[in-house]
DNA sequence: GAACATAAGATTGTATACAGAGTGGACGGA
DNA sequence: TCCGTCCACTCTGTATACAATCTTATGTTC
């Protein structure tokens, strides 16, 4: 069993902490897909492949449970959270609550650089597309949401609609569903008329479209549960 | 000095993880005011007054950090966070985009035993302010908003409620900050007023004045950093 | 052949040990 | 007296050791 594409060992240089070291790239795993949902993650296997001790891991995955991207099996064992139908659901309206208060903001202060790189976030989604690659089309879009959050100012409403979006994502990729590319191009669409909102500086347009986008992408994604 | 009052030894025997009986003891101490902001907590001295070793404290305490109610010192060691002016309003503006669709929720879904809830935690905040019990009133105001937050049936955002309401309320105790008793009142009376119409089956109405009542105390406490 | 008991192994949870970095204080010199 | 340097101590971060528990596999009995 080759494990070595799983995690890389860190070569952090000891000064940023082993323990975010870790955090990071078993997050990055598991959001990429490397870890999947139900799959067991044992301290020692990740402490070995990240050629590190059990200590700064276990802190690590003590955090990632907190947040609720793993969580304690029945027994014994951490997993990889999955979500039931109404969790799922709930994230999406948990976003659809938030977004439209983010979308305004940014449409009265967005810098252009934050525009800019809201399009550059469209951009990588398009080639993500192109690419069929949905592990990159939903970190595109993540970053999307995460620099909209970031151009409205409030960092706890935008640290929150990137957690719930973390662990749908975790979710849509874990559980092997495929996006159909089409749905994919309609939420990079709705992305682009958000963006052009924020351009024009025009928030209630903007807030408009971005209710439209929210109700759009719960609507989508619930169909997946129906298969 | 005697350390004795701040953190009773745990004697959770053995079955919930020290990990979490640690988190909450904890996050209670920093609560109720017993560690101050910018007071320096010191991992040792904290395994020694709940009886365990610094390994489960330190996970604990790696939880606690994540969330925001504590942040590593400059070069060293960890103290209760305190928030600048601009991090306060960014809570209470979070909370206000939040709250009224909790409380629409909540107004048609809440349950006999749930509103007799909320009625409970308006009391016990009364008696709080009746015994000049700054700790006890916003105790009994966060569980006003998180027992609305579980009416409304959404997890994750009645998690986000209240997690913003324990940074802001921290700030609070522990900047020394007397809230005026006119103050309170008033909050305690905007709350009777939302549980009435959540009784009314009044989502519109109960949104309104959620939505008041954000305003009203963004506005109350906003005028504590003036001082 | 099936089911249960028991033992060995795997894995978690906690404690302790150790190394490195930062802080504070004491001592010496200007 | 004030400043600087150096040393000791404190505290953090990581590693390792140990204990307890759960799992699994094997063997024995009915």
């Amino acid at each position: 069993m080759i494990q070595t594409a799983l995690l890389a060992p860190l070569n952090v240089d000891r000064a940023p902490r082993y323990r975010e070291a870790a955090y990071t790239a078993i997050k990055s795993a598991i959001l990429d897909g490397r870890f999947a949902p139900n799959q067991s993650l044992v301290e020692e296997q990740i402490a070995a492949m990240l050629q590190i001790s059990r200590t700064p891991v276990r802190e690590a995955l003590a955090i990632l449970e907190h947040e609720g991207l793993i969580a304690p099996r029945q027994g014994r064992g951490l997993y990889v959270a999955t979500l039931t139908r109404d969790e799922f659901v709930a994230m999406f309206v948990a976003n659809e609550t938030v977004e439209p208060y983010l979308v305004r903001r940014a449409a009265l202060q967005a810098s252009l650089e934050q525009l800019e790189a809201l399009n550059q976030a469209i951009r990588r989604a398009q080639e993500a597309v192109t690419a069929i690659d949905m592990v990159g089309f939903l970190r595109a879009s993540r970053d999307f949401h995460r620099l909209l959050g970031e151009a409205s100012g409030n960092a706890p409403l935008t640290r929150f609609v990137v957690q719930n979006e973390e662990r749908t994502d975790i979710y849509l990729i874990g559980s092997g569903q495929r996006i159909e590319p089409a749905n994919m191009e309609a939420s990079i669409h709705e992305h682009g008329a958000i963006l052009d909102a924020l351009i024009q500086r025009d928030p209630e347009s903007a807030a408009r479209l971005a209710i439209y986008h929210a109700q759009s992408l719960r609507q989508r994604f619930a169909e997946l549960f129906r298969s």
